[in-house]
DNA sequence: AAACAATGTAAGGATATCTGACAAGAGAGT
DNA sequence: ACTCTCTTGTCAGATATCCTTACATTGTTT
């Protein structure tokens, strides 16, 4: 199928990932001062996601439900980009 | 990869959708309003469409640049409903 | 010329998002 | 108990986006 999203194509306003992630507004933008999450913003300075930042958002609610808190996630995702190295 | 939005689930705003497509807003209205297309709406109103819809666009504006009007279009999305049948 | 098709544009109102600030509950440490 | 921090809720005022309706424009058809 050719139709699938570049999955760092940032195409979605908050509203979706609100609806998708079962997240508050307020969690979203609180994560992303965290600095877990990087959107970025169209010309009217609104946050537009992607898919990866959508599946990363999952994740973060996951561990968050298993009582991680925010260093913890943030810990584990830095140590996931040692391994990712070059892409 | 198991990240892929359903291609029917209606989760980008028209913004979007002028972007991915580089029709205006004004064409969208209209390919709707001439039935072409059947975005759903959230609940502020607001039209949000699916994968599915977007790919209708680009055809549609492929074949409007080929020359084919809007009836020429809604010609060939009917035949082409007829062999889906079943799904 | 008149009518139609397709699109642009503008106005006024409704909805969504932004930032910044303050509040509240839970948990940790003193 | 008191204080501090973490996380989230909520509110307010400003900006951005979207809605519908209406009128204008350009090209094509009759």
């Amino acid at each position: 199928m050719k139709s699938d999203i570049q999955r760092r194509q940032a195409c979605f306003p908050i509203r979706v990932v609100m609806e998708m992630t079962n997240l508050s507004a307020r969690q979203i933008r609180y994560y992303e001062e965290q600095g877990l999450i990087k959107p970025s913003r169209n010309e009217g300075n609104q946050r537009m996601f992607s898919l990866d930042d959508i599946e990363k958002f999952q994740e973060i609610k996951s561990l968050i439900q298993q009582g991680v808190n925010i260093a913890g996630v943030k810990a584990i995702f830095a140590s996931r980009e040692q391994k990712e190295g070059t892409d």
